[in-house]
DNA sequence: TCGTAATCGAGACGGTACGTCCGGTCTTCCC
DNA sequence: GGGAAGACCGGACGTACCGTCTCGATTACGA
C-alpha cells in the first residue's frame, strides 16, 4: 500500500511507544489547505503544469510540510481528489417514471463529470498509475452510492410495474459512467441529447426484460 | 519564441508563397525514427518519465530537430499516438454463433487494450489534453474498423436467424470499448472472465429484441 | 492566532533591511568550491571550453547554485579571478645590486605570468568585458603589491648609492608588467633572456638619473 | 594586397593537378563582405556573442560559404582582424621638437586604439589563443610601420642635435602600445593627459643618453 | 517553568529535464 | 564545381521543478 501518509498508518499509538508522544503535533488545518490547493491548481492548469511549489505557495504552506505529508506529487493528488470523490450523486428525485428517474440521475452524473473535466482526467490517470490501489478505490467510492441511487430508482419502476422483479440495476453503473467518461476523455460535450441517447439506447435497454 | 515550423506558416502552396522552397528539406526518415523511439519510451517507462532527450538519443536525433517539428512533449506524443492507432481489430473470425463471434472480438480487442495499459494511458490523457482534436480523431480511427467487424458479426447472426433485422451494431462500438477502458483504468484486469460479463451481461442485452 | 507567519511578528526592523533574513543561507563553502573550479578549469582548457556545467560537476554543486550566485559565466569568471588575483610578487630577496634586484623581480613576475598563460588570458579578456569594474579592480589588486616590492629595491639602491634620491618606482610598476604581457599576449616566451632585456633596456633607463 | 588568405597557402595549381580548375571560381566579394560582417559583429557585441550564422547573415552569405573558407570562429576573426592591421599610423608630422613629434605619434595611436577596445579586445584574445602564429604576425604587422614612423622621428631629433646619435627606437615601439594597450585592458581612459605622461615619462626618458 | 522535540515558513541545495541557440556538417536546388 | 538556404547532430545555455536539507521561529508536552 504505497500511497498511504505516515499519519494513516499510525493507528493505535500505545503509551509504550519510544519516547512518547513529543513535540508540536501537526496542524491539520495545513493539510487541508494544502489539499484544497493541489485541487484547485490541478483543475486550472492540470496535473503536469501543476507544481509542487505552486501549491505550497498558494496553500502559504512550505514545500517541507507537503512533503512531511505525502511521498510526492502524485500521493499529493491522489489525495486531493479522494476528498472530492466523497461528495458524489446523493439524492434521486421521483420524476414519476423510470425513464424521467434515469434521465434525472444521468444529468446530475454528465454535471458532475463535466466540471470535472479540467485537468483532473489527467491528475485521475497519473494517480492512478502512481498508486494502484487508488483506482480500485476510486472506482469503489463512486460505485457505491452509485449504485444506492440507481436501486431506489429501480425499486421504484418495479413499485410502479415498469420492470419486473429480479432486475439488477449493477450493470448501470458499469455501463453508465464508462461511457460517459469516454465520451468526455475523446472531446466530445456531455450534454443533454447525450443524455437522452444514454439513457434510451443504452440504459434502459439493458433493465428491460428481453422476449426470449 | 520561433517555435513555429515553416510548415505551420505555408498555408496556400500557390507561386506565392514567400521565400519558395529553398534549402535542406526535411527528412521524412527522422520523423519516423523518432516517432518510433517515442512510443517505444512510451510504453516503456510511461509518459512523465519520458523524456525528450531519451527520445532524441534513442532516434540518434538532436533535441533541436523535435522541436523543429513538434511544440513539446504532448504534441509529440500526440503524434506518435496517431501512428498506432492505425492498426486494430481486422479481422472477425465465424464462430458459428452470436455469442461466439462476440466473445471472439472482444477478447481481440481486451488483448489489444492490455497490451497498451503500460504508459500509454498517461500518454493518451495528456495528448488527448494537449491537442483538443486528438481526442476525436482518436475516437474516429478506432470506432470505423470496430464497426465494419461488428456490422459483419450482426449480419451474420441475422443470417442465422438470431437477430432480427434493423439491429444497430453502433452501441455495441459505444459501450464495449469504455466498459473495458474504464476498467483498465481502475487497475481491473481484462481477462476471460470479463470477456464474459462483457458480452452476456451487456452486449447481447442490447442487441437482442426488447418486449417494449 | 496560530496562522501568524514571522513577518508579521517583525516590527521594527533595520531601516535598510528589505525582508527579514529567512530561509537557510547561502553556503559560503559552495561558493569557494565553484571559484576553485572555475578557475581550475580555466587553466586547463581556457575560457571558451569551460562550460558551467563542467565547473558545477568539478564542484559538485548544482548549476542551478552557480547561476543562483551569478548572472553568467563572465561574471562568474570574474569572481573567480578576483580570488586569484590576491596572492601576488611577495617577498624581495637582497641580491645586493639593483640589477640583481631587479632581475629576481621581474623573473618572479614572469614565472607568475606564464604559469597563467593557458587560458586565464582569454578569461581575463572576457571578465573585463563583462565587468567594467573589474579592469580598475584587477589593476589595483595588482599595482599595489608590486609597488611595494619595488620601493623596497629602490630604496635599497638608494642607501647603496646606485641610485640618488627623487626617483619614482611607479613607471616600473606601469611599464614591466604591460610589456611582458604585451609579450605574452603575442605568444613569445617569457624566458630569462627576456627579462635581462627587460631590466637593462627599460627598466633600468627608466631609474636612472638622466645627464641632462 | 597580401593578405594571408587560404588561397595563398594553395600553391602552384599547374595544369597537372588531378581534375583540372573546374567548376566555379570562388568569388572573392564574397571573402571581403564575409570579413567586414565579422568585423562590424566584433566592434558591436563582441567575440563571444558574435554567431558565424549572424555573419554569414549580415554578409547575405551562407555558414557553409564561410565554412569553405576558414577552419572556424577563431580562424575567421584572425582573418577578419588581420584586414584591420594593415592600415595604421601611416604619418608622422613633423612638429619642429622630439617631444612635439612624439606626441603627435603617440595621439594618433591612442585614438586608433581606443577605436578598437569595443569587442575586438577579447576578439584578438580568442584569435591569438586558437592561432598561435597570429600573435607573431599581428606584432610584426603592427610593429614594422611603427618602427619606420619613429625611426624618422629620431632621426630628426638626431638632425636637431636633440638626440645623440647610436639612440635606438626599438624599446619605443616595445613599451609605448604595451602601456597604452594594459591601460586601456584595465578600463582606464587613453587621453590627452595619458598621452603626455606616456611621452614625458617612459618614452623620453627611454631615449636621452644616460650618465652611466 | 522550563527544556525537549516536534512542526512551521522560507529558501538553498544537488539533480534532472526543459526548450533555445550555436558550431560545424551535409543536402538540395540554382547558377 | 560555387553559392544561398536551411536541416541535421551534438552539446552548452539559462530556467524551472523535484525532493532534501538547513535555518530560525513557534508550539505542545513532560519534567
Amino acid at each position: 500500500m504505497a500511497g498511504l501518509s505516515p499519519a494513516d498508518t499510525e493507528g493505535e499509538e500505545g503509551a509504550g511507544s519510544p519516547h512518547g508522544r513529543v513535540g508540536r503535533p501537526r496542524d491539520d488545518e495545513r493539510e487541508e489547505a494544502i489539499l484544497d490547493a493541489a485541487l484547485e491548481l490541478l483543475t486550472e492548469i492540470g496535473y503536469d503544469r501543476m507544481s509542487i511549489g505552486a501549491v505550497a505557495a498558494r496553500a502559504r504552506a512550505s514545500k517541507a510540510t507537503i512533503y512531511r505529508r505525502w511521498q510526492g506529487k502524485a500521493e499529493l493528488v491522489a489525495a486531493a481528489m479522494r476528498r472530492r470523490v466523497d461528495q458524489d450523486v446523493a439524492d434521486a428525485p421521483d420524476t414519476g417514471s423510470l425513464r424521467g428517474d434515469l434521465l434525472a440521475v444521468v444529468e446530475l452524473m454528465l454535471t458532475y463529470m463535466a466540471g470535472v473535466d479540467g485537468g483532473l482526467v489527467s491528475g485521475m490517470a497519473a494517480a492512478i498509475r502512481s498508486d494502484p490501489g487508488f483506482g480500485r478505490l476510486l472506482e469503489a467510492r463512486l460505485h457505491e452510492p452509485k449504485m444506492q441511487v440507481l436501486s431506489a430508482v429501480v425499486a421504484r419502476a418495479q413499485a410502479r410495474g415498469e420492470l419486473g422483479p429480479g432486475v439488477d440495476p449493477s450493470a448501470l453503473v458499469e455501463v453508465g459512467p464508462a461511457v460517459a467518461g469516454f465520451r468526455l476523455m475523446h472531446g466530445r460535450p456531455l450534454d443533454a441529447a447525450f443524455a437522452e441517447h444514454l439513457v434510451d439506447t443504452i440504459l434502459i435497454p439493458l433493465l428491460v426484460p428481453r422476449s426470449r
